[in-house]
DNA sequence: CTTGCCTATGCAACAAGTTGCATAGAAAGA
DNA sequence: TCTTTCTATGCAACTTGTTGCATAGGCAAG
């Protein structure tokens, strides 16, 4: 539904190929979306056949060539149609809080160190969204002329980060609640 | 992949029909996963026939029969096995911080009652939530004996507390760079 | 007394997302 | 030199999730 919508965002801020969208869904729009190239390749064409966006191939000398995407009149009308309808909450899938329950079923410390693998790896999120942050906002190097693209990008990698801590502090919380149920069953 | 199992931990905490496991969807499961009923009965199908629960018919004067389901030693060891599996960082599909970004390229301003839509949802499920903690953990009519099943269900609750109270932060802090940024554009 | 809601289950069609594979040249490391 | 990694695009098959509809009796409100 809206992957396509987030591909326009995402050429907007900087048009760019499936391959860069791919990895820019890796990085700063997968902070809050998350696409794998099949489905990103797959929406392109369509937009393309909508009219969204426009196609320039861009032959390259050591690389394979590369198609860059930009928006069109037409996919900007579409974007802004979207963002002047009112949208679902968001809706949750979150693995670990089943694995939390189930475990009264099983052994709640054998989750432990899955917890830990869990709390590691939003520890080493939180610090590369901190250093984004930082390089692109509020080190010294970034700031010059606040514009509000620059300020939108900012609030949601706040929301990122917020995110982050939030869930670290709950994963300790798990931690210390397994931990005293201890390997009963 | 992971609404059997979600199934399975809800058929554990308390067997019942398909209708009764969307319900549940629509509370406490459904705090961290949502399923609608299509999906929930397919899934049924494919989990008595895998036989990893089993169905009594059960006839009510008032009211439509139902299949009531209850997980069978092989589901159990089926939840088993996948609770001691690793699993993937959940994913996340966050429309509004798409829509925030995007509102760079249309009306920053258009966005406030939006957002204000949201926090006003937010604030309903977290008045849900503690309403369901005093209710079920904290309050003076429940307590009892503490054993692992509602320790882990009451962690995962304050989880969804978390989170709801970090969004409601969050979404003020969007809030606040909506209105500075103002009708600008 | 009729309209709409609640319980209860389900099919069919469609849209979205995942997984595995394929191609292909360049660069970097073992 | 051989293997791996990176750039770059894509098909095909499969699994999930969504939407619309259908049935059907009881109950409550207007």
């Amino acid at each position: 539904m809206a992957l396509e919508h987030a591909i326009l965002v995402s050429l907007l801020e900087k048009p760019g190929s499936g391959y860069e969208l791919a990895r820019r869904f890796d990085r700063s729009i997968g902070y809050f979306w998350t696409a794998t190239h099949q489905q990103i390749y797959r929406v392109l064409k369509r937009m393309e056949g909508d009219g969204w966006i426009d196609v320039r191939e861009m032959p390259q000398q050591t690389r394979p060539d590369k198609k860059e995407y930009s928006v069109t009149a037409l996919g900007r009308a579409a974007l802004s149609q979207w963002l002047h309808e009112p949208i679902e909450l968001e809706s949750v899938r979150h693995d670990l809080a089943v694995k939390i329950r189930g475990a009264a079923f099983d052994d709640p410390a054998a989750l432990i160190r899955e917890v830990e693998r869990h709390h590691q790896a939003h520890t080493d999120r939180l610090t590369h969204y901190l250093a984004g942050e930082w390089r692109d906002f509020t080190g010294p190097g970034a700031p010059g002329t606040p514009d509000a693209g620059r300020e939108l990008q900012h609030v949601v990698l706040r929301g990122g980060i917020a995110y982050e801590r939030m869930t670290l502090a709950w994963l300790d919380d798990v931690l210390v609640t397994l931990r005293r149920l201890g390997p009963a069953r």
